[in-house]
DNA sequence: TTGTCAAAGGTATAATACAGGTTTCCCTGC
DNA sequence: GCAGGGAAACCTGTATTATACCTTTGACAA
């Protein structure tokens, strides 16, 4: 595993590292627990600095492809939506993404992870979906409470969709929205408006529990379609 | 900027700096095409060493919130979808991801997409959608020239969506797609077939010229349904 | 006013050093 | 023969220094 130095340009070192690195991973068909070479090792098969291979390490980390430790060798990592995150935030931050646009897409996923899950769903994954989506019901403490219940509802269905690319995602949003939702819930005006999204919440985790997709999947729309308009009422974009 | 060195936990250096980078990212307000302060500037500020900064901003590089160059300094950029495609190929390549989940994905956002480009495409961009249509039936190229106009015309209805998510999202699955869409061609046997499958992304073409959001996602999901039936044909799975 | 060029500022890579964590394996005692 | 302990080997994390080379700035000259 080598690559032609006279054809790297000057400031790509990392850059091949990287491709060199996960071609390794690729060709010695490397999963999550397997380990890499050490570095020094690495450094020494791609004939580069331990300086470069650390940076080009240290990049595959911050995608998660891998993972580092003190005194261990790299080790392939379980894909995990916090790098996803980072990315999301950062569009927000930089005004490159809206909340709205996020929540179009959110909207669109979680349309079709409600009607898996009510699908797919163990009976246990059932009972913590409808466990979170009574608590959002009968809490009586702070907004927080509500939310945290509410995100987690959201990811429950995601998981009991069984497909990890629909988890990675809406997990990914999750920052953003733990930011984002309390606009929502002070927009909501009076208890009324309060209670029917909470109750909303209990029909859709109802109807996955019944084992009804079509149902699941308006009651998801529904819930999307009442919390955009709640953000435009508070003056989003 | 600065944090408690103290409280560190050894081996955790550049996490700190990572968290401390993006800080003055989000404090600052900055925006694509803004700087951050030189290397050692934050070598002094965050009292760690050019080493760790530089491991810092290289793992913000890899997620693409920054840029870097020689001479320059680290640039804010802008969101691009490779980081996400380096991510979900090393999911598949794992076997963390399949195929068909990737598919059912892809079918849920593109029907999204499909609909709302019928809805808010300029018409440049809709006789863009239509040329990679038709040039996909008039293809008399190797499947390579089918499958390059195919993936741009995904990704112009994407564009055409106007929601910088779903644009991310289709251009982070183009890497896989290519890996996977000769097994899709292959295994539609007889030259009808094909030709009903570039027939029916003309049919959605036209859809999207024509402003009918409805056809448009119809047409989309139809279009994901048989590639998702040729790929379980082919055995994938 | 404009063009040129040197100096200042900046990043990319390499090499070295050392602290401290992890793994391996040998040796001892039973 | 085997279990346990501990040293040695292995490995990563951080800091420092040096140097090549790229970019930007600003002053000077035409």
């Amino acid at each position: 595993m080598t690559f032609a130095r006279s054809q790297i340009a000057p400031g790509d070192f990392v850059s091949a590292a990287i491709a060199s690195i996960t071609r390794i991973i690729r060709d010695n068909d490397l999963k999550p627990g397997d380990h890499l070479p050490a570095e020094a090792v690495l450094s020494e098969q791609l004939h580069v600095s331990r300086t470069v291979i650390r940076e080009a390490l240290r990049s595959l980390a911050a995608l998660r492809l891998i993972d580092l430790g003190i005194g261990k060798r790299p080790t392939i990592a379980q894909i995990d939506d916090s790098s996803i995150a980072i990315m999301i935030e950062h569009g927000v931050m930089t005004d490159q993404i809206d909340i709205l646009q996020i929540y179009d897409v959110r909207r669109t996923i979680e349309a079709r992870t409600a009607g898996l899950a009510a699908l797919r769903r163990t009976d246990a994954e059932a009972q913590v979906i409808l466990g979170h989506a009574q608590a959002m019901v009968r809490s009586s403490g702070p907004p927080s409470e509500i939310m945290e219940h509410d995100i987690a509802l959201h990811m429950a269905i995601a998981l009991a969709s069984r497909n990890p690319v629909f988890a990675l995602l809406v997990g990914a949003f999750q920052g953003v929205i733990r930011q984002t939702w309390p606009i929502g819930w002070k927009s909501r005006a009076n208890d009324d408006e309060r209670a029917a999204m909470n109750s909303l919440h209990e029909e859709l985790a109802l109807a996955i529990v019944d084992g009804n997709p079509q149902a699941a999947a308006a009651l998801m729309s529904r819930h999307f379609d009442q919390s955009i308009k709640s953000l435009l009422a508070a003056g989003l974009n």
